[in-house]
This record gives C-alpha cells, structure tokens and sequence, in this order.
DNA sequence: CCGATATATCAGCCTTTACTTATATAAGTG
DNA sequence: CACTTATATAAGTAAAGGCTGATATATCGG
C-alpha cells in the first residue's frame, strides 16, 4: 500500500477475490455451514479446506459476514452494511446507465441510501 | 490462479484498487485528459506519472474507460457498462437492505435490469 | 474416554501485481 | 529543426496475498 503503514480495507479489496464472491453468493441463499461452504468452493475451485476457512475469516474480518456457532458448526450469515458500501460507491455513476429512468423511480432508487431524516453523509472513502 | 490457464478479469479484480477506483471517480464528473488524472493521483498517492498511466492501461484494457485523443491530449471517459456488471451482481443481496422499500419503488429499483416479462434468470458469476 | 468430525490457525512458499527508473513516441512551439 | 510537453512502454524489484501441509481445538457419538 502506497499510503503509509496502516492498512485501511475497502470493500473492495474483499470482493476482489472470485472464492469470496462465490462464498457470498452461497450465502445469499440464506446462512450456511462452514463445511457446506467448503465442499462447494472445493468443488469449483480445487482449494484446500484451510484455503476456504481463511477466506471465511477474511470474510468475518471485514464485515461482510457473520458467524454464529452451534455445537462445532459454524453458521455463517452475510452482513449487508459492506455491500451497501459498493452500492453507495456506485451511485455516482448510475447516472450513465439510468437515462432512461423517470425521475420518480430515479428517486425511489436513490432514496435507498438518502433517508428522509437527519445522519451522516455518505461516506466518501 | 487456482483456475487453470485462462485469466478471466472480473470487473472486481479491476477496483481492487484504491487508485483505480479514484480515477474512476474524478472520471465520474465527465471526460478528463491523462494529465488531469495524473496530477491529482500524484497528489494524493504520491506515485509516478507511469504509475498512473499503468493504471489508466488497465482501466482501457478492461472496459472500464475508453480515450479519444485530441492531439497529444488523451481524454478518458468512464464506460458504465463494468460498472453495471457489478451493480447487478449486487442485486441478489439487496434484498437483505431494502426491506423497508415498498413494493413499488423496490420494483421501479429492480426495474432497471429485470425486465417486465420472461427471460434468462440473472447471470450467476 | 476415544476416534471421528467440524473448523480454525500457523508457517512457509510462490505467484501476482503495483511500483520505480529509464526510455520511447508523438505533438506542440519558438 | 531543436526543445519541451504529453503520454505510454519496458524491465526489474519488492511487497501483498492466497495456497498448501501440518497441526490445534472443539464437539459429537459410541
């Protein structure tokens, strides 16, 4: 990293990762085991089950997903603020894609991050 | 890789990168010369002008930007398209962010992609 | 208790990738 | 033309990150 010494993670940098992509994808159907998880990844890439638990942690690290432990399984939940994160980065571009969109569901669509009240404004970096 | 031989770049390996996602960023506010991008990447990352045009490289081989040349001037413009590969892989999460939607604008949100009637189901990877 | 199952961690290797310096190419300018 | 400006390419280096194999830590089931 070319900015200092500490290592500020974006969202980005997680989804760089095609084995993360997919883990979430699996999890998107709802929570999943580690296991189930790993017999999946080791199905479609060929990768270690170590190789699948660091993403796992890389994962939960990042806030992008959750565990929650049941007797020696570990359910494993995707954490939506993280991707909210990328949409939100993207809206300064939809502009170039959403011509063709009237205003009113324009703003319908955007109104999804801009709330009614008072907060934060959107996070720049 | 893990995959084999083929090196197939998905838009997120792209913005992997905090300068990539800058300059997409400054690209965001209209076209702008190699130079311009240059000078505000070398301010804020302290990198070299071939860092940059590395960078700006990758973004033309990848689709995320395409260059007109006016001169020895070299404008770049964000295409939106990568941009769009991403915001629909989003969209089997958003889901899990939107339920305070209503139905309608949730539909007018989706509406951007899904269209009304039949077709293949949303891309899987 | 003991072996099996479920999952995580650690250390070391190896590939990828982003950087630097040097240099090439082309276009403006006097 | 020569000089400078605008931008790109090339070669080499260094660091980051993902992988494997070995191993640790629970929990489960008899």
């Amino acid at each position: 990293m070319q900015n200092g010494t500490i290592t500020v993670v974006h969202a980005f940098d997680i989804l760089g990762d095609p084995v993360r992509r997919r883990i979430l994808e699996l999890l998107a159907d709802g929570e999943q085991t580690s296991g189930a998880i790993t017999d999946v990844i080791r199905a479609e890439f060929a990768i270690s089950q170590p190789a699948v638990s660091q993403h796992l942690r890389v994962l939960r690290d990042s806030g992008f997903a959750t565990v929650r432990a049941e007797g020696a399984r570990r359910f494993y939940t995707v954490e939506p603020a993280p991707l909210r994160e990328i949409d939100t980065w993207l809206d300064r571009f939809r502009g170039s894609w959403e011509h063709r969109l009237d205003a009113l569901s324009t703003e319908l669509a955007r109104g999804r991050r801009t709330r009614p009240a008072g907060g934060p404004p959107p996070t720049q970096e």
